[in-house]
DNA sequence: CTTTGGGTTATGT
DNA sequence: ACATAACCCAAAG
């Protein structure tokens, strides 16, 4: 039995086996819950709590001393009426350690204990519910106190033995405390008959929407079924809710503005994210203190980062969300997978300067907060004939930590390789696989970079500086949506005999980053070669694959260069300046797929085209607009006029050259009803109804709207007809530009359709990207014609 | 089975 | 009253 108090000391399992000797898990229970109600200012008053109890403790100082036994390890002696004044809290200066290490064995036993206990205390105390969940639980306790709980082995003498026990568990079944103040319980059934509201919706609580980021960390994407289904999943909502939720949270965290970004340590609610063995802990405490999961704070404690017991105490940093006096300045670790406790850096390091000819690797490291830390698989001086890997680098969230995987100074012969860079979310991180500084004969490899949402992070391969014979390659960069951030597989400066490729660029969405597989200046005899760029999206990005300057004997290859739509940026498979002997294999002005060409100039940090272009909002808000007044036209057989106001038209913001300036999506709506993609029905659609006669305005506030050349030939075949047709609603009112079309006659007529092409203007300077930006604006903004390629935008009545 | 589109409801302005 | 967001259902893929 421990009974030296010192400090940071952890609530082990022999503790917990003390505990269980001498207390009832439910008395142990009650304690906590009660303590957990005691008001947070007021000091406790154990006179008042035993008057109060409920858990069978008659004595003042046993009561005191179970507490300080849960929260400090405080010695279980049998002498209740020792001297020590009943207020002397000198004691509770050692504290326990907040984040215990936890064997990856145990934790799930732990879990498992829980539930028993949580078992045993709904057993015994036969609350009146109907429904309850019978199943056998496997627990494999190394140490710890199964005969109380299941009362029935009552041979204290197993106590110490690693045994394997099934219980056969009866659960009460328990209203779960994740319903928000607002919402009713009573859709399902509660009374026997009335199912009969088949549409009460229910808001999505913070929890249920914390619980499905774990459940989708844990199952990934699209499993809603699985989800939905299992067992333990606490969230009883259908999974085609999941998955529209999920749609939901990723737009809400996409946005960045729900407080996702902080500064601080501190953790706010829509990024905590929970395991599912966390969760299943949780839950199950919930279940067992009967209590909402929020009071289970420390209780009394002036200090937040005191804690009641350990398993109390993982419950609270997994419960930072409602939790306002609990400080998660240790981000909390998958159980399952890491130890408890561990520092603030998830890393797999090898950053020893001593050690050579290290290997370091990472396998599925996924924290489930990285909030300020960097994670960091990385070596990082004078590290000759190193390998470093991670595989399934998997963050929930960086807030602002950087995701590296990088070698920094002179480290020769290195391989670095990452596979499978998940995060989900990132802030403001940089997700890089990088090396910078004078790493010959390196190669970089990153497979599979997948971030869900890059806010403003730049992810890179890259190599800066002075890198000769270096191959850099990264496969499957797939980021859902980056704001603002540049992805990038690029090589700056004089990087002679580099190869760099990149294969299945699929950014989802690309606000204002740029996509670029390019080589600037000086850099002879190199390969460039990018397949499968494939945005859904380039809101005012820059897609490109480009050489500018002085780039003798390159080879620059891209295939399959599929964007779905472009509104404001450039995709550009291109060659500027003086560049001799070049055979593109992709030639951009000429295909389908390219058509809104604004030349790549040789400066990443210029690419960043978004000047004013946000035109993409405008036709979608636009063709909303209309669609939904169509609607209502047709429905009421009228011919109202009405307008589409400026609040569905983003307005022109010229955008500073470099990305720093380009966030565009700040302007944008919020809501473009989640149909980015698809919107190109809704002009199907809106073209096609020749019934309606709608004197409808689409109103241009300077700007006009851009839909860029793929989309008109991806489109425009099929809708050829439609659009015909779609003269007879010469009321809508849609700029136009009439800009070299593919099928001119049409575009013309129909005006509800804006066409704009821009052919690369050759400009002396192909690195002035700058220049080029501003072409485009100027060409959007003032319909210039530029190469004659671009008429004055017209409306239309 | 998941996603998408549209309708409905709730909430904010 | 209107606009927007959130939710639910049904159909499409």
């Amino acid at each position: 039995m421990p009974e030296k108090k010192s400090k940071q000391l952890t609530f082990s399992q022999i503790d917990a086996v003390t505990v269980s000797q001498r207390y009832d898990p439910t008395t142990v229970f009650t304690v906590l819950q009660e303590l957990s109600h005691y008001p947070a200012w007021k000091k406790f008053d154990w006179d008042e709590l035993v008057k109060k109890t409920s858990s069978g403790i008659s004595n003042a100082r046993e009561y005191q001393m179970l507490w300080r036994h849960l929260a400090y390890r405080y010695s279980l002696h049998d002498d209740f009426e020792a001297d020590d004044p009943m207020d002397d809290d000198s004691d509770l200066d050692y504290e326990l350690e907040p984040l215990p290490s936890i064997s990856a064995e145990s934790t799930p036993e732990c879990s498992a204990c829980v539930k028993v206990m949580m078992a045993s205390r709904t057993l015994s105390e036969s609350t009146p519910s109907s429904s309850t969940i019978e199943a056998p639980l496997t627990v494999n306790f190394p140490v710890c106190h199964s005969f109380r709980t299941s009362r029935e082995i009552s041979d204290p003498s197993n106590l110490m033995e690693q045994t394997s026990i099934t219980f056969p568990v009866t659960v009460q079944r328990q209203t779960l405390p994740t319903v928000s103040s607002s919402d009713a319980l009573e859709t399902k059934g509660t009374v026997g008959g009335s199912m009969a509201s088949k549409r009460k919706r229910k808001a999505w609580s913070e929890e249920e929407d914390n619980q499905l980021r774990a459940a989708v960390q844990k199952w990934g994407e699209g499993n809603w079924a699985n989800m939905a289904k299992g067992d333990n999943f606490p969230i009883k909502r259908s999974a085609t809710q999941l998955s529209q939720r999920w749609t939901t949270l990723r737009k809400k965290d996409g946005s960045g503005t729900s407080g996702t970004v902080n500064s601080g340590a501190t953790v706010t609610t829509t990024n905590t994210q929970y395991t599912a063995e966390q969760l299943a802990t949780r839950h199950s405490l919930n279940l067992a203190l009967d209590m909402p999961f929020k009071k289970l704070t420390a209780p009394g404690m002036t200090d937040p980062g005191r804690t009641s017991m350990s398993i109390n105490n993982q419950v609270q940093s997994r419960n930072t969300t409602q939790v306002s006096t609990v400080r998660s300045s240790v981000p909390l670790q998958r159980p399952s997978q890491q130890a408890c406790g561990s520092p603030v850096k998830p890393t797999a390091t090898s950053d020893n300067p001593v050690s050579r000819c290290i290997a370091s690797s990472a396998r599925e490291i996924k924290p489930a907060n990285i909030h300020s830390g960097a994670q960091t698989v990385s070596r990082s001086n004078a590290v000759p004939n190193a390998a470093s890997s991670a595989r399934e680098i998997k963050p929930a969230n960086i807030h602002s930590g950087a995701q590296t995987v990088l070698r920094s100074n002179a480290v020769p012969n290195a391989v670095i390789v990452a596979r499978e860079l998940k995060p989900a979310i990132i802030h403001s991180g940089a997700q890089t696989v990088s090396r910078s500084n004078a790493v010959p004969n390196a190669a970089i490899s990153a497979r599979e970079l997948k971030p869900a949402i890059t806010h403003s992070g730049a992810q890179t391969v890259s190599r800066s500086n002075g890198i000769p014979n270096a191959a850099i390659s990264a496969r499957e960069i797939r980021p859902a949506n980056i704001h603002s951030g540049a992805q990038t597989v690029s090589r700056s400066n004089a990087v002679p005999n580099a190869a760099i490729s990149a294969r299945e660029s699929k950014p989802a969405i690309v606000h204002s980053g740029a996509q670029t597989v390019s080589r600037s200046n000086a850099v002879p005899n190199a390969a460039i070669s990018a397949r499968e760029l494939k945005p859904a999206i380039v809101h005012s990005g820059a897609q490109t694959v480009s050489r500018s300057n002085a780039v003798p004997n390159a080879a620059i290859s891209a295939r399959e260069l599929k964007p779905a739509i472009i509104h404001s940026g450039a995709q550009t498979v291109s060659r500027s300046n003086a560049v001799p002997n070049v055979s593109p294999q992709f030639k951009v002005s000429q295909t389908k797929n390219v058509a809104h060409l604004v030349p790549a100039g040789s400066s990443m940090a210029k690419t960043s085209i978004s000047a004013g272009l946000h035109s993409n909002q405008k036709v979608h808000s636009n063709v909303t607009s209309v669609k939904e007044q169509e609607k209502r036209v047709s429905d009421s057989g009228s011919t109202p006029k009405e307008k589409v106001t400026e609040k569905n038209v983003v307005h022109a913001v010229p955008a500073g050259s470099s990305l720093t300036k380009t966030s565009i999506s700040a302007g944008l709506p919020s809501d473009q009803k989640d149909k980015h993609v698809t919107s190109m029905k809704d002009h199907e659609k809106i073209v096609s109804d020749p019934g309606s006669t709608p004197k409808e305005k689409v109103k241009e506030a300077g700007a006009s709207a851009l839909i860029t050349q793929s989309q008109i030939d991806n489109k425009q075949n099929k809708v050829g007809l439609d659009l015909d047709k779609a003269k007879s609603t010469p009321s809508m009112k849609v700029l136009e530009h009439k800009a070299v079309p593919q099928n001119p006659g049409r575009c013309e007529e129909q005006g509800s359709v804006k066409n704009s092409i821009f052919i690369p203007k050759p400009t002396g300077n192909g690195n002035s990207n700058l220049n080029e930006e501003s072409q485009v604006q100027n060409q959007d903004k003032k319909a210039s014609s530029v190469n004659g390629s671009s008429n004055q935008p017209s409306k239309q009545e």
